[in-house]
DNA sequence: GTGTCGCATTCGCCTTTGTAAACA
DNA sequence: CTGTTTACTTTGGCGAATGCGACA
């Protein structure tokens, strides 16, 4: 192993292991951040390569790692400089932590708060702080193939969950805003009045189809392009008037037209989007994808204005080909490009800029705009784009989320920013009609550079970046001449596709989009419409947040969204297809089979929901109640049977894994060891030869006192629905501590029961005031149901000495365990009791409880005054030694001692006269208060207290005694 | 290049009912 | 003498989740 330092001039300056038993401290130390190294796992390279050079690939046994690194000037000139120094070569393949720490508790937050290089052990001058230092050691050579693995801890996992929560609702705020500036009456009718008169004439048409949109989405396609402008600096509804003044702007932008141009022509219309939200886990987005994948998504896909439809003679019929394009607009595309390749190839989304919260703008955005180039720069040089060190902190996830963070916040303060940053554009908007897609180059130049300055950070959800090219935004038409009902069209005008929900998923995933949420806004509210775009839910499901909570924050706005699109159906329409979709479900194999809560109980019922809708929107729907099917139900709840239906006919998952969790189907062989089959079938399919069961039929099983704690206990006669070997180390108790072999085997297994088992707990009633107990002369109070009838559970701490002293019955309650010394010990809170006596042992215990507040009330007061009475007398022991002996600084040692030992002979009688102090102090049977005229401390001199000085006041039983100097002292008498 | 499967590894849940000495 | 507090020894086994490599 060979250690050098380098100075920043590139001079050696000095050598580790020139310093003797100092290189095998330093071999120890590297060894240790080499194993710190691979627990921390290769998916943080990207936070750590900064300190690293490229290896040396000529040594060839030896593994080189080789390190330059900064000093603190140069530290910081790094994290200013989004790009870094251009002398950082990053070292892909092998890295080690920060190899300079010297100091034995290498925590984390050393490393993560980017500290610069510790000082040689060796030298301990500022001055002569190494700037460089290379590091050589030998790796063992078995460990070179295997790949460190650091997987995330639970709070890792809680903090991704947080932030794909808040990145969740800020996408939701944001769908919001869109779909209000789709609204607008003046955007629509500005629309309108593009639109051709032919093709206007579909307005209002009330059984339209997807064919007779056609003509409409394609004159939209022809008419609107997408430009990869971004003018995060004004709020999106003047933005959305921009881009329809230009006829060009952002995909979100022309989908959003496309949106306000339908809800013009009196069709039922929402936007639609895919909430690209942050992963919900950890580290899941830092693997960006490889340089050669950015620059297949980012040169090739996203390159020409007419995206992903090579000839709007498709519409209808054609997919999305994100293969095909090439770059071929210099200004518009090709920035996404070298947009996304600088994202992906280094994570380098500019670094401490991102950090910057992206609050201001304006003034940040040349800076931004320098970075960008900067960052050009370096991936020209370097194919790689070197983080800083606290770029390499923040995730993907982080940064897309403050992102939209800044994104929400700007969108929502209408007005503020647009005063500020409206300038750039505003005026061209409102006063020059005539702006369009050959508005000079200077212009564009200028807004092109903010949007490269902006995007380049990372705003790839809503904007587009690394996930270029996929079909981020939409609309969904209400076509009442679909289906006999009616149902909602998938309309992309971005990309003149009509209907092609189907082709959504894997246009997303060929984009590297996560399908996990695709929202519906409509009437400022939203809707969860995943299902209708999603043929693999299994894959997706994983990958959402929590649904109790998705639909907890979707039920308002789900509301508004119905309210505003919820139109009225023809029930005998309904109960016909409502017919057709529970033929196709039985068709599939799912239906009626015997298990309790068969999927097919989920499918919300025709007549069900037609009711539910009458209940809630009678008022508004067109009631006609003289015969059954004539029932009013709305287009929400059509739409739900429809998505509901979609989600129990899922097709069978062809490998096995995917059963693992899926939450339709199960494999025997996936079953965790306290699950089971009841009843076992039916068999839906099989899978690899394996039998398919529906996920109903998977029963958990516990045993018997786990039960119990739930308040349920086994039926009679039951036997065991799986027996489970208990461990080993269980069972070597065992055989410890019994002889007799069947006894082993009795207690060597657990039996383990399944609700079908169960029926609802029965304990013994509390008879004659006596509480019923355990073995252990205790009540086991999980939850309320484990209480015996006819008592409570009074949780008051002290409360079981009062029963006692009362003589009434009562059993501790253990509410369960907790682990000390190694060992599981019972938690116990407070006590269990007959009904009968709580209000007496209530009572009792409040007039206890009094009774021990005041005394420790008292307790602390005289504990008080005793403390008063110490430090009174150091003081008075003090000055008395001052006066004796002077305040000669040769002797403050002795003086102390010596007060020390006066405070403890403290207090006597005989010196309680003499005490010079202030306050009040209590003594044994008398209450002594000092009366000190100022500067009596200082005065030189021993009171005296004479009898004939000395005032009685019987009323307070108070003594006062008085020196001649003035100084008196009150001495209460008790 | 992608999907599937098996193996290895890591993480985190589940387990679950003292005692003797010192001190007040 | 009795009741209370404190120190002692400070889990660890196993299943689920996950990552990775091999293979089709």
């Amino acid at each position: 192993m060979k250690v050098t330092c380098e100075s920043d001039n590139g001079n050696p300056s000095g050598s580790i292991h020139d310093a003797g038993t100092l290189a095998g401290i330093s071999q120890e130390g590297v060894n240790k951040l080499l194993r710190r190294a691979n627990r921390r796992g290769s998916s943080r390279k990207e936070e750590k390569n900064e300190y690293l050079q490229k290896n040396d690939p000529k040594t060839n046994e030896q593994v080189v790692h080789t390190m330059i690194v900064q000093n603190a000037s140069m530290a910081e000139g790094c994290s200013r400089n989004a790009v870094g120094s251009s002398q950082l070569e990053v070292d892909v393949g092998s890295y080690v932590d920060n190899l300079f720490d010297d100091s034995e508790d290498m925590n984390d937050s050393d490393w993560e708060d980017g500290s610069i290089p510790k000082l040689d052990p060796v030298d301990n001058s500022p001055k002569e702080r190494m700037k460089g230092l290379t590091i050589e050691f030998d790796e063992p050579s078995g460990s070179a193939g295997r790949k460190p693995v650091r997987r995330a801890s639970a709070e890792d996992k809680e903090i991704a969950e947080l932030v794909h929560k808040v990145h969740l609702l800020c996408l939701l705020a944001r769908g919001r805003l869109i779909d209000n500036a789709c609204d607008d009456p003046l955007i629509q009718a500005s629309l309108l009045s593009l639109v051709p008169t032919h093709l206007s004439k579909i307005s209002g048409v009330s059984n339209i189809t997807s064919n007779a949109l056609s003509p409409l989405v394609t004159w939209f396609h022809n008419n609107f392009h997408v430009r990869s402008l971004v003018r995060a600096e004004r709020s999106f509804h003047t933005a959305l008037a921009f881009a329809l003044e230009t006829r060009e702007g952002t995909p979100e932008e022309i989908a959003a037209l496309s949106v306000a141009l339908f809800r013009a022509l009196k069709f039922t219309a929402r936007f639609v989007s895919i909430l690209d939200v942050a992963s919900l886990k950890p580290e899941a987005d830092k693997c960006e994808p490889s340089s050669q994948e950015a620059n297949r998504v980012g040169g090739g896909i996203f390159s020409t204005s007419t995206l992903m439809v090579a000839n709007p003679k498709e519409v209808s019929s054609s997919s999305y080909p994100v293969k095909s394009f090439s770059c071929s607009e210099k200004d518009g595309h090709c920035e996404n490009s070298l947009r996304s390749s600088c994202k992906s190839k280094g994570g380098c989304p500019t670094s401490n800029d991102t950090q910057s919260r992206y609050s201001t703008a304006v003034d940040e955005v040349t800076d931004r705009t320098s970075n960008l180039f900067a960052c050009q720069a370096q991936l020209d040089t370097y194919g790689q784009c070197a983080p800083t060190k606290s770029q390499g902190l923040k995730r993907k996830g982080d940064l897309e989320f403050e992102m939209q963070l800044a994104m929400a916040i700007s969108a929502t303060t209408v007005g503020t920013l647009e005063n500020s940053a409206g300038s750039l554009d505003v005026s061209n908007f409102n006063g020059n009609n005539s702006l369009d897609a050959s508005t000079p180059s200077k212009r564009w130049k200028k807004i092109h550079r903010v949007e490269s300055a902006t995007s380049s950070q990372g705003l790839s959800t809503a904007l587009g970046s690394r996930k270029v090219g996929s079909p981020l935004f939409w609309a969904e038409v209400y076509c009442g001449g679909e289906n006999l009902t009616g149902k909602w069209v998938h309309v992309d005008a971005l990309n003149a596709i009509i209907d092609g929900e189907q082709k959504v998923e894997d246009a997303a995933a060929a984009c590297k989009t996560a399908l996990r949420y695709v929202v519906a806004f409509a009437g400022r509210g939203a809707k969860d419409v995943t299902r209708r775009y999603c043929m693999k839910w299994y894959k997706i499901a994983p990958k959402r947040v929590n649904s109790i909570w998705w639909d907890a924050v979707l039920a308002p706005l789900r509301e508004l969204e119905s309210g505003a699109t919820g139109g009225t159906i023809n029930m005998e329409k309904l109960h016909n297809n409502a017919s057709n979709e529970q033929e196709k479900i039985k068709a599939s194999g799912m239906s009626e089979y015997p298990g309790t809560d068969s999927p097919s109980n989920h499918v919300i019922l025709p007549e069900k929901s037609g009711q539910e809708a009458f209940k809630e929107y009678g008022s508004k729907s067109e009631v006609e109640s003289s015969t059954k099917h004539s029932l009013v139900a709305t287009r929400n709840s059509l739409e739900d049977m429809e998505l509901e239906t979609r989600a129990l006919t899922e097709p069978l998952p062809t490998n096995q894994q995917a059963y693992k969790n899926h939450a339709l189907y199960a494999l025997e062989r996936w079953l965790t060891k306290c699950q089971i089959l009841h009843p076992r079938g039916p068999i839906l399919g099989y899978c690899s030869g394996h039998p398919v069961y529906p996920r109903t039929c998977v029963q958990t099983l516990k045993p018997r006192e786990r039960w119990l704690r739930e308040g349920l206990q086994v039926k009679g006669n039951e036997i065991p629905a799986k027996v489970l070997k208990r461990s080993a180390k269980l069972k070597k108790v065992q055989v410890s501590e019994e002889d007799d072999y069947e006894e082993i085997d009795s207690k060597g297994t657990i039996e383990l029961y399944g609700k079908w088992q169960l029926e609802p707990l029965c304990l013994p009633h509390a008879v004659d005031g006596i509480v019923p107990k355990n073995e252990r002369g205790q009540v086991d109070v999980w939850s309320e149901k484990c209480l015996p009838p006819g008592t409570v559970h009074l949780r008051l701490p002290r409360v079981f000495s009062v029963a006692k002293r009362l003589e009434i019955d009562y059993a501790p309650a253990m509410v369960g365990f907790e682990f000390r010394n190694g060992r599981a010990a019972p938690i116990f809170d407070g006590i269990v009791v007959c009904s009968e006596f709580k209000d007496a042992i209530l009572e009792a215990y409040a007039e206890e409880e009094e009774r021990r507040v005041a005394e420790e009330k008292k307790r602390n007061e005289a504990q008080a005054i005793s403390r008063w009475y110490q430090l009174l007398s150091s003081i008075i022991t003090r000055q008395k030694l001052k006066s004796y002996y002077g305040d000669g600084s040769s002797s403050q040692a002795s003086r102390n001692i010596q007060d020390k030992n006066n405070e403890i002979n403290a207090p006597d009688e005989s010196s309680k006269d003499d005490r010079q102090s202030t306050g009040l102090w209590k003594g044994d049977g008398e209450d002594t208060l000092c009366n000190i005229p100022s500067g009596t401390l200082v005065e030189d001199h021993e009171h005296v207290f004479l009898r004939e000085n000395e005032s009685f006041d019987a009323e307070n039983s108070v003594r006062t005694k008085r020196c001649h100097c003035g100084f008196s002292i009150q001495v209460e008498e008790l």
